[in-house]
DNA sequence: TGGCTTTATTGACTTTGGTCAATGAAAAAC
DNA sequence: GTTTTTCATTGACCAAAGTCAATAAAGCCA
């Protein structure tokens, strides 16, 4: 949990009745390896703050699967767009290792919201750095060919590259797994 | 006004205090056409509502200018990265056509997130916005073809074909000139 | 450990988008 | 309205990623 609070911090800092109102809201949940926590179809009613473990977010396509982000120890997962619109998910996440997340749920959350000015601005602050997140991610690769949006992955978070598969990762680049395979060979 | 004003009830009403405050903080202004709202290297500091006219984000990288959206009547302009950091800019914003825009100027909205919650919950709303349009347009641009991009900009957002060149709106898909010509005239 | 399944690599070939250059059309400037 | 510039189209060719298929390597489970 003190993950959870440095995490908070970076934005705001809450004070110890907030954090004890955020604290009573947490459920604590082990996942076992390649389990799913949310289902394409199924609406996504939580954000879980990962304590162990990775996550892949991916959706299925004509049989094919596209993963769309990955997510590691100090991040928080969900579907976003499921969660805030209450749309059935297109996506599944799906745990690649056994790991531990703390769980809160929507109505909680809004509740927080309503009761703490400070939430919602953590809220707000949250959003905004997932926007800028994936405007970045968008940017660099929108113009960006895959073998430079690989070295770019490569400097920027290497930690992928050992703990996810190299398929996965092919798909997270929009690429096919013979490509990266390629790419890797090329030097 | 009254645009703005119906703008932000799509997420949460204001009542008659909020919404004069607000207003007080708006500057309106002409911009005619071709003229930069932001130049790279500047600071953005301030969001400016779209009340008529076109704008173009963009950035130039060894020569080449490289679009990243396009922003409308009704809509919010600004860099967001450049806002909310502090950062100098590395996009240009540039009117296509003769345009007013209302600005409200960073140290404005901060004192209006202060002095009310709603206010706060509304750039909560409008950031988690911002977020899911990006999020689904990164989506599209790893997983789909060009062809299927472009497909899907014709279905979804009409608007632009008609208002827009040709060589912006490729740049936008990530493609040369030539491509998108080639995709048009494939049916 | 040995056998099975999944993942990664490599090769031959195809498809698609990029490049360069020429031409035509449309829009802006005078 | 005519000139000039910008923009869109088209063609020939090239480069890069995709496809299909075979093989090798790695991971997993009994």
């Amino acid at each position: 949990m003190d993950q959870i609070r440095s995490y908070f911090n970076r934005f705001l800092a809450l004070n110890d009745s907030e954090w004890a109102d955020f604290v009573a809201c947490c459920h604590k949940e082990p996942v076992p390896k390649k389990e799913f926590i949310l289902r394409q179809g199924e609406v996504c009613d939580y954000i879980a703050f990962i304590g162990e473990g990775i996550f892949r977010f991916y959706y299925v396509q004509e049989g094919e699967e596209h993963v769309t982000a990955f997510f590691f120890p100090g991040d928080f997962v969900t579907n976003y767009r499921s969660f805030l619109r209450g749309n059935p998910s297109e996506h599944y996440i799906e745990s690649l290792k056994p790991s531990v997340i703390y769980k809160i749920y929507k109505n909680d959350l809004l509740a927080l919201y309503d009761r703490h000015k400070n939430f919602e601005r953590l809220g707000r602050f949250i959003a905004e750095n997932l926007y800028l997140t994936v405007a970045g991610r968008l940017d660099s690769f929108l113009h960006d060919s895959p073998e430079n949006r690989y070295q770019e992955l490569v400097q920027r978070n290497s930690k992928l590259l050992q703990e996810v598969p190299q398929y996965m990762l092919a798909s997270y680049l929009g690429i096919k797994p013979e490509t990266l395979s390629r790419i890797r060979a090329r030097k």
